[in-house]
RNA sequence: GGAAGGGUGGCCGAGUGGUUUAAGGCACCGGUCUUGAAAACCGGCAGGGGGCUCUGCUCCCUCGUGAGUUCGAAUCUCACCCCUUCCGCCA
């Protein structure tokens, strides 16, 4: 969420950064819902001021009776009674109006971030390690699956669908032993403070991470459930209005009346969907990213505080709403999968140093399991919406031949921060200001373990366990085909 | 799912229709004292927003949220949200 303020002081840096992203330019626009909002601000407070100041005069004219100037005030302010509730409804409509707007405009990027459109813009930061030549043809990670019998679709189908799967024996294992590796790495050599948090979260709390209101359509969420009760209130809010309400065919009955039936129209179908849908209802997490960053949500802390770093390994929900046909072959997107999740909460100052210091604290585990991977700085036109920058972490998938997403780290300034008011007490000055929040993977576990299952793959379709699993796999050193 | 009790500043907490302009404490900041620190004492200290002649002055809103009653609401009424405890069910 942006400051108006800001927008209000530098709209052209506002827009220049929105051109970056290529985007056209809201600051006009925004400007005048916010010039309208503070101009029913005004009338309205003026209005209150009045009515406070005369009713501090009617009681000092009742002490000196003056029963006529009394009566003048009362009348006065049963003017203004009459119509204060209308700019108060107008100045709820008028910050809504502003507040909705902001909310569906992304982060600006910061100054460094290189401009581009695709992701064929996106900048090589760094390697680390090589191809690695096979005296084979590697296969992809779901040709070794299935041939192991420890990677089944099909029956993930039955159960749940398409882009889920079942894991068993050694690569179900690999599963818990990677989560488990990281966890240790972050825990126990980043400083990171392990959390195992909710999975179902509400919807301010998806706001506050800036899921919503934009990215509904990408996650899942549990069905709130109607009872009678809350039927008759829908109802009864509706009033007949024939927006939402219509008459319906005329119905003979057996005693040969005619009745009208009212039914929904479209509009009240979709307020009707909405009004279920809001009700009782939870968000499953799309990353920890979600309950851990809004672990500070509604606070202020103390700088000394600063900077909190969070981990947690979680499942992850995505309803991959617009990725049709894409990825459908094997476990690179899929509906639910496994991630370590860093979370950083720090000063301004703090946020940038943090990015570095994130970045390499995901790479860390990469190099420890001797991945080969190369990070690169996302353009403007790839970045997500609440980052300022982003460095991704592509590993290397021998199999498919290609560098694949395995870590996202952002930056995020203090956009979510404003959208969830975190905020913190300045040591210096003891202001309170927002805090920034960044977030990355360290790393994606799914993606992890096709990783090493292609890379460490044998000619005999076996997986050799990387030296640092080994302990984690109850001293497994190959996963093969076993009866 | 049933019942009861709650939601007040960064934290704790008083307040059940009218100097609440929200007591008091803790924390924090400044000062006095001290070689220094602690203690003690003195002073300051909620958040958000608007306006202006903008280092300041001033106004508005906020006691979970929203509506209502009233000349007047933290306090009364209604609805909703959330939390806690107990009972039931349950891994």
């Amino acid at each position: 969420m942006h400051d108006i303020r800001f927008i209000r002081e530098h709209p052209d840096a506002f827009d220049r950064g929105l051109a970056r992203r290529g985007l056209a330019p809201e600051s006009k626009r925004l400007i005048v819902l916010d010039e309208a909002r503070r101009k029913i601000i005004l009338e309205l407070e003026t209005a209150q001021a009045r009515r406070n100041a005369a009713s501090k005069e009617i009681g000092e004219a009742k002490k000196t009776k003056n029963e006529k100037k009394a009566a003048e005030l009362m009348a006065e302010v049963a003017a203004l009674k009459e119509t204060i509730p209308a700019m108060e409804a107008a100045e709820k409509a008028a910050s809504k109006a502003l507040d909705d707007a902001l909310a569906q405009i992304p982060n600006l990027p910061l100054d460094d971030v290189p401009d581009g459109k695709e992701p064929s813009d996106n900048v090589e930061h760094h390697r680390f390690g090589a191809k690695r030549d096979y005296a084979f043809t590697p296969k992809q990670h779901f040709e070794l699956g299935e041939a192991l019998s420890q990677m089944d679709f099909e029956t993930a189908a039955k159960l749940s669908g398409a882009r889920f799967v079942v894991l068993k024996k050694g690569l179900a294992r690999l599963e818990r032993a990677l989560g488990q590796f990281m966890l240790d790495v972050h825990t126990s050599e980043h400083g990171y403070t392990e959390v195992a948090p909710p999975l179902l979260v509400r919807d301010e709390v998806m706001f506050g991470t800036a899921q919503l209101p934009k990215f509904a359509d990408d996650q899942f969420a549990t069905q709130g459930r109607i009872e009678e009760d809350d039927l008759q209130k829908f109802f009864d809010q509706l009033k007949y209005d024939e927006r939402y309400l219509e008459a319906g065919p005329a119905i003979e009955t057996r005693h040969g009346t005619t009745e009208i039936p009212y039914r929904l129209t479209r509009e009240g179908l979709e307020l009707f969907n909405f009004f279920r849908a809001a009700k009782n209802r939870h968000w499953l997490i799309p990353t920890a990213e979600v309950p851990l960053t809004n672990l500070v949500r509604e606070s202020i802390i103390d700088e000394a505080q600063l900077p909190m770093r969070f981990t947690a390994c979680t499942p992850c929900f995505r309803a991959e709403a617009g990725a049709a046909g894409k990825d459908t072959r094997g476990m690179i997107r899929q509906h639910q999968f496994t991630k370590v999740e860093l979370v950083s909460i720090t000063t301004p100052e703090q946020s940038r140093d943090e990015h570095e210091r994130m970045l390499s604290c995901a790479e860390e585990v990469l190099r420890r399991l001797d991945l080969h991977y190369r990070v690169v700085t996302l353009c403007t036109g790839d970045m997500g919406f609440a980052a300022q920058k982003t460095y991704d972490i592509e590993v290397r998938l021998p199999g498919q031949n290609m560098y694949r997403e395995i870590s996202s780290c952002s930056v995020c300034g203090e956009f979510q921060a404003r959208r969830m008011n975190a905020r913190y007490r300045a040591k210096q000055d003891r202001n309170i200001r927002h805090v920034h929040t960044l977030n990355g993977s360290g790393v994606a576990v799914g993606r992890a373990r096709i990783a090493v299952m292609e890379t460490y793959q044998e000619a005999d379709g076996s997986i050799a366990v990387p030296d640092v699993l080994q302990s984690y796999m109850g001293g497994m050193k190959k996963i093969a085909k076993s009866e």
